[in-house]
DNA sequence: GGATCTTTACTTTTT
DNA sequence: GTAAAGATCC
């Protein structure tokens, strides 16, 4: 995010509203409950020890039990933010400790953001000095540059984003011989993924599983692949907690000296961590145990990218003796949504159990509405009336939500909403910094500041069109792979011989002209001006401008407004390093609008009036979650429904179509389980006419059954690829030779004496026999029998 | 090397 | 149905 040099956060830039993740306090993140508890807590700056008024006996318990592990079981709305930012205020005002020395972990950068903002509020400036709030990410980023050298790494280590990731397993495979279309580099990705997240090293994978992949050779390619980031002195999002743990296992001392630093820890959705967070945790906490988490089971929605409920059901036998506080008084729904909600959950096992109440006694407050469409258009047009009529009863656009299960239900709302002028805003989809304009003007930028970014090299090469194509790429990376150096660096030498087409090679050689002027001005220049010079001489704006399609002038907007975030930062690094942590843009309040996004997304935020469509069998509960995840996926679908219900303040609006499209196919569905796990009591059936059938009054359930519709997944293309995975695969044809580390060494040993003498006959794929008649370096001059004389690089060339 | 055709996936997604 | 990535053709 942008911040100005206060730390205050900046009115967010014009354009960046397309980034579209959650604003700061925009219409999704509501300031508190005008007159409310919340507001009257952040009212400015107050003598110590007030704060504390402001507390219910709960609250009160979790800020003031600072000594020791605590686990805060905060459930949907119960103030878990403010227990939070007190007991942080509460430690520092008590003089416990000072600011630089209290860990507080988050997920996400807003989380951390607002947690800074709010004890800030609290205890004034000295909030700043909270060098140790941040995202798990950030703090580990933090720790890790300091120790670098001690997992053989550069300080200066740059951190690749997923598509980095996935482009470097491409690499690999490739490099291995094997078939990039029965081991597709993103599934590479997400197992290494998945490994890290449960903290293994290559060589702690379970011999299982590591064969799982690539025909038994899934821990080689890991291997392989954390080499590969040594090489590129880079680390992978997973490393930025992986490699902390490693340290802090094999210095002692080093993990000692923060165990010292840090005398209270504190974690936010602590459900959410996975196995290597809670690792690290354990071993910052083994000091003194002054750790307190924040978390709630019921909103646990994240097991499937490696999020363990497990280590908040755990915590009490992890950390004997810790304080338990269960914040269970709710601030935020009526009485019908908080018994709906929890009346659903409740038919979860294996919950800690929290049952959560008001004191919000309003005998008008409304029930649940549940409604029916026959598809999924009329649903939108349904919806779409519901929110009109809200509406014309003057209630704020902004305080209204659509939280759907999945992205692809979002398209009829817009198409609805763009018919009826509605406006509305989506949170989520691509975000700002992961446009394809705005990963190629990076890319440059990264290969200025970090020539040895082949990564970045590679993504920029021949963008925009300069000739540089498949086959000149191939020899970079043959030329740096074996002689283990930089893609930069081989091409350096490459344009030096005539291993490349003429026409290549001399475009290579103005580019990389061109980076080391670019280099050699970023003393000179501002960064922006830089910026700009370089989008500029490089022809990658020019290139745009030439694009005829519709979205080339908003790419163009996308790089001004890019160029205008610079701004920000005082140096060229330093964005660069901001932006690989923080690849989050604030979203301008605007106009009022709904709000549109998913249930992911929604936890954490509140509206007045939350509609939740699409409740029906294999959409919600997702099929795919039962499918590979059975009863657990089935109980995280349900917590899905419950983060949906309880974002809601006063009404709640759930539908489901008896027709839905799904992959082009109309298909009748089931309406979801969870629909009857609703309370009767609190909810109003509204009967629908007009498609006919309607429902209630017959059939199992009081929502009409309807033919189920075939399972989506027993398609010709699903059956297929059931039967692929099934199969034992054959070792694919090797396409290239492997390059075996010992050979590498060997050849860049031989520079000091030339392993082609002068009059050495030689063989090179491309210009034939030949004899060598002048070595320089690795650089050899050779009279080729039918080619001529032609200056090669002695890695190209053999002995015939 | 670039344009055009074909194939494939298609839940959720932060850092 | 659709969009993006990959393959193939010119």
């Amino acid at each position: 995010m942008i911040r100005s040099t206060d730390g205050s956060a900046m009115p967010a830039v014009p354009g960046f509203e397309e980034s579209a993740s959650a604003p700061l306090r925009g219409p999704g993140m509501p300031a508190p409950k005008r007159g409310g508890i919340a507001e009257r807590a952040l009212g400015g700056a107050r003598p110590a020890a007030a704060y504390l008024d402001k507390l219910n006996d709960e609250q009160r318990r979790a800020v003031e039990t600072v000594d020791g592990p605590v686990l805060v079981l905060a459930g949907a709305g119960t103030g878990k933010t403010r227990v939070l930012t007190t007991r942080i205020a509460h430690i520092l005002a008590t003089g416990r400790a000072r600011p630089g020395e209290i860990l507080a972990v988050t997920f996400t950068n807003k989380a951390a953001r607002e947690m800074k903002e709010r004890v800030a509020s609290l205890v004034g400036p000295s909030a700043e000095g909270m060098a140790w709030l941040g995202t798990f990410h950030a703090i580990g980023t933090r720790i890790l540059r300091r120790h670098a050298e001690l997992v053989g790494l550069r300080p200066d280590f740059t951190i690749l984003d997923a598509d980095d990731q996935i482009r470097l397993a491409k690499q690999i495979i490739q490099a291995e011989g094997l078939d990039e279309k029965r081991w597709p580099a993103r599934q590479m990705h997400n197992i290494i993924d998945g490994w890290k997240n449960r903290g293994l090293t290559p060589a702690n994978v379970p011999l299982g599983e590591a064969r799982a992949f690539a025909n038994g050779r899934g821990a080689d390619l890991y291997k392989a692949y954390q080499e590969r980031l040594r090489v590129l002195n880079a680390t992978d999002f997973g490393d930025l907690l992986l490699e902390p743990i490693q340290i802090f296992r094999t210095h002692p001392d080093v993990l000692a000296s923060y165990q010292e630093r840090f005398r209270y820890m504190l974690v936010d959705e602590y459900q959410d961590t996975n196995v290597a967070q809670y690792l690290w945790l354990r071993l910052l906490a083994q000091g003194n145990r002054n750790l307190c988490v924040v978390g709630d089971d019921d909103q646990s929605i994240y097991g499937w990218r490696g999020a363990e409920v497990d280590n908040i059901l755990r915590f009490e036998n992890d950390f004997p003796g810790a304080a338990v506080v269960r914040l269970e008084n709710n601030y935020r729904s009526t009485a019908p949504i908080l018994a709906a909600a929890s009346h659903l959950i409740g038919h979860n096992e294996g919950r800690l159990g929290k049952t959560l109440f008001t004191e919000d006694v309003d005998a008008d407050a409304e029930k649940l509405t549940v409604a029916s469409s026959w598809d999924s258009e009329e649903e939108a047009r349904a919806i779409g009336e519901e929110i009109e009529s809200l509406q014309r009863k003057s209630h704020s656009l902004d305080q209204m939500a659509i939280l759907v299960r999945a992205s692809f239900q979002m398209r009829e709302f817009e198409d609805r909403f763009v018919t009826l002028g509605l406006p509305y805003r989506v949170i989520g989809g691509p975000r700002f910094y992961e446009r394809k304009e705005i990963r190629d003007a990076l890319a440059y930028f990264r290969v200025i500041v970090q020539p040895a970014d082949d990564l970045a090299f590679e993504r920029i090469v021949n963008t925009p069109k300069r000739g540089i194509g498949e086959v000149a790429v191939k020899t970079l990376y043959d030329t740096a792979r074996s002689r283990q150096i930089p893609l930069v660096q081989a091409a350096t030498e490459l344009v030096q011989t005539e291993e490349l087409k003429p026409k290549t090679r001399t475009s290579l050689k103005d580019l990389i002209a061109s980076f080391a002027r670019w280099r050699s001005e970023l003393d000179r220049l501002t960064h922006t001006e830089l910026a700009e010079i370089v989008l500029d001489e490089s022809g990658y704006t020019e290139m745009w401008r030439m694009d005829r399609s519709a979205d080339a002038p908003g790419r163009l907007e996308n790089l001004k407004e890019l160029v205008r975030a610079m701004d920000e930062f005082d140096s060229l690094p330093s964005f660069l390093e901001h932006i690989s942590l923080v690849m989050d843009t604030e979203n301008e309040a605007g106009q009022e609008a709904v709000t549109i996004m998913t249930l992911h997304a929604a936890k954490g935020l509140e509206f007045d009036t939350v509609f939740l469509p699409g409740w029906e069998e294999g959409l919600f509960p997702h099929q795919r979650a039962v499918d590979e995840s059975g009863q657990a996926g089935l109980e995280e679908e349900r917590r899905l429904a419950y983060v949906g219900l309880t974002r809601a303040r006063q009404r709640i609006f759930v539908w489901f179509a008896v027709n839905r499209r799904v992959h082009g196919m109309w298909q009748s569905t089931i309406p979801s389980r969870f629909l009857d796990e609703l309370p009767e009591e609190h909810v109003d059936v509204r009967e629908q006419s007009g498609y006919g059938g309607g429902y209630g009054g017959y059939g199992q359930s009081r929502f009409d059954r309807v033919e189920p519709f075939s399972s989506t997944y027993a398609t010709p293309g699903w059956e297929r690829a059931q039967r692929r995975k099934s199969q034992g695969t054959p070792q694919p044809r090797a396409r290239e030779p492997l390059t075996i580390e010992g050979e590498l060494v060997a050849k860049s040993v031989s520079d000091a004496e030339p392993a082609f003498p002068v009059g050495t006959r030689v063989f090179h794929m491309k210009f034939g026999n030949g004899s060598v008649a002048a070595v320089e370096g690795n650089k050899l001059t050779v009279d080729f029998d039918k080619a001529g004389r032609k200056r090669v690089l002695d890695s190209f060339v053999q002995r015939p």
